[in-house]
DNA sequence: TCCATGTGGTATCGAGTCGATACCACGAGC
DNA sequence: GCTCGTGGTATCGACTCGATACCACATGGA
């Protein structure tokens, strides 16, 4: 309809972030409640403890553990003491949480990109990474990609087994180099 | 990266409305009270009323009725009963509100895409719409896009002067072309 | 070994969002 | 005039969010 200007652009992401917000509200968390759930879905074992998701979501750690008090409360997280780091404390999605975000209302909005056709679909990705990552280092934040993306990241024989994580020299396993890890740093 | 699949669409826009969240609050409003100064700041003299606004948010009466309350309060948007319908009240950016709005965070995010190259700001802007409109009636929402875009909307001879809208039969500013009407229906 | 310093997490306060509910003021139609 | 519908407001309870203050534990010297 009207030409892509920046305004554009700001415009449309301004209103698909309230639609979603709506979305969330209608599914019955509030948006960051969900955004604490998908994370702790999404994250490896190094990075299911409330620090890292107060990295993850920019936020200072008392408005994340008032969040994850209500994750608890309702059943769907579980929070365990770290027995290496006593400090720490470990998360986990219980059945429930699993269940849950099986019905994600984020989904929806997913499917609408589906009908795109594949090129269109790699050049809205390209955008919004582009848009992501200027305000992510204009911020100073971490990416919290995958393992798979990561400089640290390692297979031990090329084209083979074992993968490992050279930073905190831990092996892998197969599953996990798709997760997200708040150590990730892209691979050059 | 990674490839585009729709799952990894559907974070990206996650994480982007999380940081625009976390830059609202830092520039001093709620995330919603910065779209209510936006609303009001682009839409027409039809559209700027509590009853639209909660149509355009997507939001109850009441929470729009507290919010623009909030924003009365901190002197950012006058709020006059309208003369034509008594229950009716008119919004309006009170100068403080015009100037707060020059300073609007949304904004540093615009200029993100503005290094983009022409062509693929367009993909961008093309996906999202894709997205925005499924979304908007999957849930049977106003689209509250411009005049210039309207059905109703209607230049008396061609190329040249007054506009007016057929719909509410009145005639139209050369600077109300450019602004959302909650009336407005996309042209044919 | 003891103690300072730093880090991970929690608790509490105040402003604000948000849906739900109940309510009031006004316009329109019969 | 009366009813009905619509535009707005007020209040409640659950929740977000930053700020502040605090506790538990790890770490690294002296």
């Amino acid at each position: 309809m009207t030409g892509g200007g920046p305004e554009h652009i700001a415009a449309l992401i301004e209103r698909i972030g309230r639609l979603l917000s709506t979305d969330a509200h209608a599914a019955g968390l509030a948006p960051v409640q969900w955004e604490a759930l998908r994370y702790v879905g999404r994250a490896n074992r190094f990075s299911r403890t409330p620090a890292a998701l107060t990295a993850y979501l920019g936020l200072t750690k008392g408005t994340v553990s008032q969040t994850l008090n209500a994750l608890e409360a309702k059943g769907l997280v579980v929070k365990r003491v770290d027995p290496g780091d006593r400090r720490s404390r470990s998360l986990s999605l219980s059945p429930a949480g699993r269940a849950l975000l099986g019905r994600d209302p984020l989904a929806q909005t997913v499917e609408a990109t589906r009908t795109l056709p594949g090129p269109q679909r790699a050049e809205l990705a390209r955008g919004l990474e582009s848009i992501l990552s200027s305000r992510l280092d204009a911020r100073q934040r971490k990416p919290f990609g995958q393992c798979r993306d990561c400089r640290y990241f390692a297979r031990r024989h090329p084209g083979g087994a074992p993968r490992y994580c050279r930073l905190l020299d831990e092996p892998l396993a197969a599953e996990e180099e798709d997760l997200i890890c708040h150590e990730q740093q892209p691979a050059a």
